[in-house]
DNA sequence: CCTTTAGTTCGGAAATTCCCGAACTAAGTG
DNA sequence: CACTTAGTTCGGGAATTTCCGAACTAAAGG
């Protein structure tokens, strides 16, 4: 079946590329696997088995995934198996990552400023180096910026989710 | 003296939070020397001595940074050292890899898009599982719109510089 | 109560990353 | 030419990450 074929090549493709983001081979092909399965979800062993891991680790990288926010689970009435799939508000929690982390980046920067400047201070007296600020006011507005311009839209996507 | 307790306790900290985007421990100690000593430069005698570090490491490191962009460095007639300088560009190239990382990404969703449209097609025949687009469609415009901020940004910044 | 299902926990093996020193090069210095 | 300076290259070794199997738990089924 070629759409089968065409399905494990997206999730390799796919889980090479998450890995750049600090995941865990196996866990950036979990992640593939349920983004391609969608909302019919994916349950513990047909993880286990097509991805030919150890159980553990699987139940590892799961639960790692459940703590960042990427991933949930829903059940059937009757059935005991979970169904795991990628946490509806993916994108959100992506998003307000960025900004947190973008965040931490500007109050670095700010100390930073305040470092060079009370050392450009010290030094305008002995006549020695002084800092150029540059680079940091460009640094501070462009994490703004882009800052900002994350919490647009997630807003716009918060307003349409009610 | 107080200043330079100060600015060992910031390189600490900025190189924890850059070790974040997938620098090594040196690596990140490297960047953040540059980034606390601004436009005079630091010589590699010097990271060696102020890191800790052998020399190989270092030279592996600065290699690898300027190779990605992030560090230059300059020199000074009849002075055979080199001035290592984060990279004035640093802001844009850091942008032209978010966006070249973003567009990736879209093209990889669009291929699962076009994967998924096929199934439901096959599907809407037996009526098996029908796939919900919803998610592929928020990731693509997140990409869309998140590039475009940036892109912007960018370009602001390049005029400037014109 | 025994068995099956659906996982979790733990100790450690395998693979990878990170870093180092020793030996080397290449360019200038005396 | 011998010596210093400013690095680079290479062969490991230590540390960390990633993964695994074996033993376990907890819930449901018969």
């Amino acid at each position: 079946m070629d759409l089968e074929i065409q399905r494990k090549t997206l999730i390799e493709e796919l889980g090479v590329h998450l890995e750049e983001d600090n995941l865990a081979p196996l866990a950036a092909r979990i992640l593939a696997t349920l983004i391609l399965a969608g909302r019919r979800g994916v349950t513990f062993d047909e993880m286990v088995c097509e991805l030919s891991a150890g159980k553990s680790t699987v139940s590892t990288h799961l639960d790692h995934l459940q703590a960042t926010n990427r991933v949930t689970y829903f059940t059937k009435p009757g059935d005991r198996k979970r169904y795991f799939v990628i946490d509806p508000n993916l994108i959100l929690n992506l998003m307000e990552e960025m900004i947190t982390k973008w965040d931490k980046e500007k109050r670095l920067h700010l100390k930073i400023r305040a470092y060079k400047e009370q050392c450009n201070c010290e030094a305008r007296e002995t006549g020695g180096f002084q800092f150029d600020l540059e680079f940091q006011e460009d640094f501070l507005t462009y994490l703004e910026e882009t800052s900002n311009a994350v919490k647009k839209f997630r807003d716009k996507l918060l307003s349409r989710n009610n």
